[in-house]
DNA sequence: AGTGAAAGCAAGTACCTGCTTGCATGCAAG
DNA sequence: CTTGCATGCAAGCAGGTACTTGCTTTCACT
């Protein structure tokens, strides 16, 4: 029963958050959104600063897990589900991000609690990048020096991080929907750090072609 | 002198509103910021709202002009000098951005007046994009689907807008220096519309190597 | 039936907010 | 000189803001 209305009062200062910012987050609102008494509040977190950071705290810990696998199998269509989950989370709490986004600069505080988001995100594309080499999925010859492939990886996150923000105001800019336009940005980025469509045997002669079911004629 | 102190105004309430946001730039801390009495703001705006809706469209107005040439001669370097100007332009104006994004949802007014920039340079950088192939710099055999241009434009601006923002709070995220992210972000743009680094000669055929100087052997 | 914790309710405090009013001051043009 | 005009200053207004206090009500558990 307690619990039930923490939570219900949490949910209900996200709601206005994310429409009013923090200013105009006024205790009196968020009473009312959440149906109890403004004495609540201030009897269940103590003051609007405790309550509203909690808020903001506990929805940056209840990240949904959209994981790319350990080892790729189809890059493509693993990169388009995994951009897909992101940025459909991020259209959902696109307004409470933008809020917070604009409270960076009088509460910096905020700031390492808003990020961890989107840096095990990027730690994750990091890491499935790597794969790509390890698995044969980038030839040899072919390979990147780190700073391209770290560029790729941030330009492919920004992108997607963009479009979640932007699309909603700029429907001039975004003109294709966003399925097609996320497969895209994937085959964008997967030319980027050159990685082909098919891995290659990692002993394989460089300009052999690779076959999979038999090892050798 | 009259002028002179409504520019005086116009310009404090900019830093105050990007500092503290609509609600937070009170009429008491622009007039201070701007060393004049509260009651003069009135006098010269009317109203708090006056005043704020006129900074931000003079501010949105005074673009710099940031021009993509005519015609591609070097698209490498001419997109990164366009993409620098654009990233630290905004750069500039991150905080003012970021308040401006969170007041979309109490201010919808405000959106057309915010994206007008960004429309522009997204225009050009389309435009440019086609002279590239009109130009020789996109072999025919090589030319995508409009949508997949699309896609690869609203991308690498994304990625600008994107490193432009969030640089400052994640600096785990761009692990290299700005000129060099652009550089890496454009040379995937180009590979992402199948640019060359030289044009090809409109009638030469598809299989044939080009020659710039002559013709024919 | 009785106890205690949590909730509601009404009122109040001290301060801030946009905005107005009345009046004194300075200053440039006729 | 004086007639405007822009500004400064002090005060005030009505409403909002976070937060407190004292009291009553509800309700599960014993």
């Amino acid at each position: 029963m307690i619990d039930d209305h923490r939570h219900r009062i949490l949910q209900a200062a996200a709601r206005v958050y994310a429409q009013h910012g923090w200013r105009g987050a006024t205790t009196k609102r968020i009473a009312e959104e959440a149906g109890v008494n403004e004495v609540t509040l201030f009897r269940q977190f103590g003051s609007k600063e405790a309550l509203l950071e909690q808020m903001i705290r506990e929805l940056a810990a209840a990240k949904a897990d959209m994981r790319l696998p350990e080892t790729p199998h189809d890059p493509e269509r693993e990169l388009v589900a995994w951009a897909s989950a992101h940025h459909q989370d991020m259209c959902g709490k696109r307004p409470l991000i933008r809020q917070l986004m604009s409270d960076f600069e009088e509460r910096p505080e905020l700031v390492p609690c808003a990020v961890e988001g989107p840096h095990s995100a990027m730690y994750q594309l990091r890491r499935y990048t790597e794969q790509l080499r390890t698995a044969g999925f980038i030839a040899h010859h072919d390979e990147l020096p780190a700073a391209e492939i770290e560029a790729a990886v941030s330009m492919f996150s920004g992108a997607v991080f963009a479009d979640g923000m932007n699309r909603d105001v700029m429907p001039v800019m975004f003109t294709q929907p966003v399925e097609d336009t996320l497969r895209a940005y994937v085959r964008i980025f997967l030319r980027g750090v050159h990685a082909l469509p098919v891995p290659v045997p990692p002993d394989a002669p460089a300009s052999a072609a690779p076959t999979l079911t038999s090892t050798s004629e």
